[in-house]
RNA sequence: GCUCGGAUGGCGGAACUGGUAUACGCGUUCGACUUAAAAUCGAAUGGGGAAACCCGUGCGGGUUCGAUUCCCGCUCCGAGCACCA
């Protein structure tokens, strides 16, 4: 007798879908399409890690479930490799990040071929390949011809470890989210992405997506749109006036002072020589000061600018304060302080003791205009960093911004011996003379060293799958037509960032016309992590890390690494690797692996009931994405197999079934079956029994069951007597019986006393 | 502080619109096979009790014939946001 042996089996086949290519898609077909993706990662040199495989994992289950089905289904894949890890690597050993990057996507294919996934690798992009990175470049491009891409002096988050400029979303608790060193302000020229534009589109359509209800609330949160209105103040002594953001412009009578933030751009001219000095000594000082220092100490600070302005409702003279709990970024920078009514300024008045007066309440439009204030900002790409996608623009000598002409694209990234950033502000691509010498229409003019924000590169890749190799556009519109939007996007982190930005461009695209629809993702699956059995964060420095090669290596086989990590618990939670379950789906892979090769079929079907019964389970699992009680569904009916004995029939309908978690295995059941893998369906007439259990209960508490015909179960009456005869239901209901409720539905009879 | 999740045996987790709580897996115990072990197969397994029974889904109330599920009020844990006027 053959012995189950994951590694051999396995090995076969993946030839065979390497030579056959079975996954290979195309738009010919007359079925319904399918689009599946995964988040597509960033391949380390550490390899695949557990999470991709859920990750993957649940993209495959499904991808395959719908093949089956016989639906046309495409799932690509590929890898998003610029970025720091690539580039410290290449300033500490000299490695260009170019080789670094082909090293370790090698790998990952490699690996990722040794789990089976049904991809078409014919589609793979990566976005650092000049063929992909060009029309990277030709999307900046559309963005900057429509304005959308715009270039602004301002107050940003620079990393002084990583030399480099972040977003927003890249500073987690005062620290650059890459390197963890404390981040501080800097005043630079930047490029940004002008998502405000379409902030009320992205608010609005999220209720239309199907997706995880907690991301759709981090990204209303995110947008954080409010209504108010802006009121004017002028200003005592001629300073130009002041404009206020405020959501309770009714609150105005209790106004007693102005505030402005440190960055406000009109602060000089409130000024006097009395107190100039100590302002900008503040202004300074709050500049210096860390996120983390301002999240640690809340304690409001605030010095008198020296000038007075005039509340327009009461007439009365108000000092203007600044400190730096207003926020430059929002609103006009300048904000009304009502004390009797916002917890901030009665704190801000008590410390510095200004005037708290109660005030009523007055008409909302009397004193302002409405006003719509969004908490999202304007997104910053710059990154002074090499290894990005270079921004397609050049200066002039008076230092005006040129388009690179699209027959121009690719800029490519020049070759430097020295990766290493300073602390110029310029990327390590001013080292680069030559190539900083560009004409554009006979004029010499300086390259932008600037790169875009990775998350540039993955705002666009979903529509690259389209046609991965197209020379002539980003995407081909008949292809994209086919097969997008996407059908089921999987992945478990960027919940605001890469999810809006990729909703944003979709928008712009949409309205310039290159796109036939305006929400690029249908539905959205949002899975957990992996943790370590312990159940902390795996981290090499912990020395806790699972490596799912070790785990098919070890004998246990993809297969069986596949359906645990979907069994492990529902998808969208956190799990924690527990070694010893991993063996006991390697025992069910077994006990599969027995049924077809080392038993004898029973010739009578015994099980017709059971079998429909689990086909109707595991495909309403799968469609619900519970993929944990569908393989238990599948355990269950193997157990039952065991005990009951299995037909040709059933063994079938167990391979059919497990193949999406376990592909390799069940191809090899199959073939000795000689059939093919066409999802089965079930019949409801099956799934009734002749003979039914009614639970009997007394005020609630089961206290007996009783076997009655399927036919007998609209007959409420007969089910009644039998159940008051019960002898154990008779103990219950000497005192007498009040009334009885029957749930044919439920098949449950509760009687109560 | 605000928003959103979550709490079920020794452990991970089931229970679809209120209807037999603990499916499935792990662990544990016993048995079969074996010279022995591993592997495999079978049985038992929420707590208390000799039993009849009683108690059990974080805590306290409520609605209901019936609540893990719905409502009100808490506690604890996790995630995200965080002086957004």
């Amino acid at each position: 007798m053959e012995r189950y042996e994951p590694l051999k089996i396995e090995q076969k086949w993946q030839k065979i879908w390497e030579e056959t290519k079975p996954f290979k898609a195309t738009e010919e077909t007359g079925q319904p399409k399918m689009m599946l993706a995964e988040m597509f990662p960033y391949p380390s040199g550490a390899g695949l890690h557990v999470g991709h495989v859920r990750n993957f994992t649940i993209v495959d289950v499904l991808t395959r479930f719908y093949t089956q089905q016989g639906l046309n289904v495409l799932r690509p894949f590929g890898y998003d490799t610029f970025g720091l890890p690539a580039e410290n690597y290449a300033i500490k050993t000299g490695t260009a990040p170019q080789e670094v990057t082909k090293i370790n996507i090698t790998n990952f294919r490699k690996q990722a071929k040794r789990l089976g996934y049904a991809i078409d690798w014919g589609r793979e992009i990566n976005t650092s390949d000049p063929e992909y990175y060009k029309w990277t470049q030709w999307c900046f491009l559309q963005l900057y011809k429509k304005g959308l891409a715009y270039q602004k002096e301002s107050y940003q988050w620079w990393c002084p470890e990583d030399q480099t400029v972040l977003a927003n979303e890249q500073v987690e608790n005062g620290k650059c989210w890459r390197c963890g060193h404390e981040v501080e302000k800097k005043k630079m020229k930047q490029w940004f992405f002008k998502i405000t534009e379409y902030a009320d589109e992205l608010l609005e359509e999220i209720d239309n997506l199907e997706w995880p209800e907690k991301i759709k609330t981090m990204q209303k949160n995110w947008i954080g749109r409010s209504t108010g209105a802006e009121i004017d103040f002028e200003v005592v002594g001629g300073a130009p006036r002041i404009t206020v953001f405020t959501t309770r412009p009714d609150t105005i009578y209790g106004a007693t002072f102005l505030v402005v933030a440190p960055e406000y751009t009109a602060l000089d001219s409130l000024l006097t020589d009395d107190t100039r000095e100590k302002v900008l000594d503040y202004k300074a000082t709050a500049l210096k000061k860390s996120e983390i220092e301002r999240q640690e100490n809340k304690e409001k600070t605030g010095v008198f600018t020296g000038s007075y302005a005039i509340n327009p409702a009461t007439k009365e003279k108000i000092p203007i304060w600044v400190a730096d709990y207003v926020l430059a970024g929002y609103g006009t920078g300048a904000i009304m302080a009502v004390p009797a009514m916002d917890d901030r300024d009665h704190e801000f008045a008590e410390k510095f003791d200004l005037p708290i007066v109660e005030t009523e309440l007055c008409d909302r439009d009397l004193f302002g205009t409405p006003k719509t204030t969004y908490r999202m900002r304007d997104w910053l790409i710059s990154r002074q960093r090499y290894w990005g996608c270079p921004i397609p623009i050049a200066y002039d000598k008076d230092g005006n911004p040129h388009p690179i002409p699209e027959d121009q694209l690719p800029v490519l990234i020049p070759e430097v011996d020295d990766y290493k950033p300073d602390n110029s502000g310029r990327s390590a691509l001013a080292k680069a003379k030559d190539w900083l010498k560009v004409t554009i229409d006979g004029e010499e003019m300086t390259r932008e060293t600037d790169t875009l924000d990775g998350y540039a590169c993955s705002s666009w890749y979903l529509w690259r799958y389209a046609s991965p190799h197209d020379k002539d556009a980003a995407w081909d519109q008949d292809a994209i037509k086919y097969w997008e939007p996407v059908d089921y996007y999987c992945g478990g982190d960027h919940a605001v960032a890469h999810l809006l930005y990729i909703r944003f461009w979709c928008k712009f695209f949409a309205d310039e016309g290159y796109l036939p629809f305006r929400e690029p993702i249908k539905r959205l699956l949002y899975n957990g992590y992996i943790n370590a059995p312990d159940g902390k964060k795996m981290s090499k420095s912990k020395g806790n890390v699972i490596d799912p090669l070790d785990v098919i290596n070890d004998g246990y086989g993809a297969d069986t690494l596949r359906t645990y990590e979907m069994f492990i618990g529902p998808y969208d939670q956190d799990a924690a690797w527990d070694p010893r379950s991993v063996g006991g789906v390697y025992r069910f892979l077994n006990r599969c692996w027995t049924l077809a090769f080392a038993t004898e079929y029973s010739k009578e079907d015994k099980t017709i009931n059971i079998r429909h019964k689990t086909i109707k389970k595991v495909t309403e699992d799968i469609h619900r994405y519970n993929f944990n009680t569908a393989v238990a569904a599948l355990m269950e009916y193997v157990n039952e197999l065991y005990k009951i004995g299995a037909t040709t029939e059933d063994v079938v309908i167990l391979a059919k079934l497990l193949k999406p978690f376990a592909p390799h295995l069940t191809s090899e059941m199959l073939e000795k079956l000689n059939t093919n893998d066409e999802w089965p369906k079930w019949d409801e007439k099956y799934l009734v029994s002749d003979t039914v259990e009614v639970v009997v209960q007394v005020n609630g508490k089961l206290r007996a069951k009783l076997s009655i015909n399927q036919a007998d179960l609209s007959d409420e009456e007969k089910i009644t007597q039998l159940a008051l005869s019960d002898e154990k239901v008779k103990k219950y209901t000497d005192s007498g019986v009040k009334k009885t409720i029957f749930v044919p539905k439920a098949k449950i009879l509760n009687i109560v006393i």
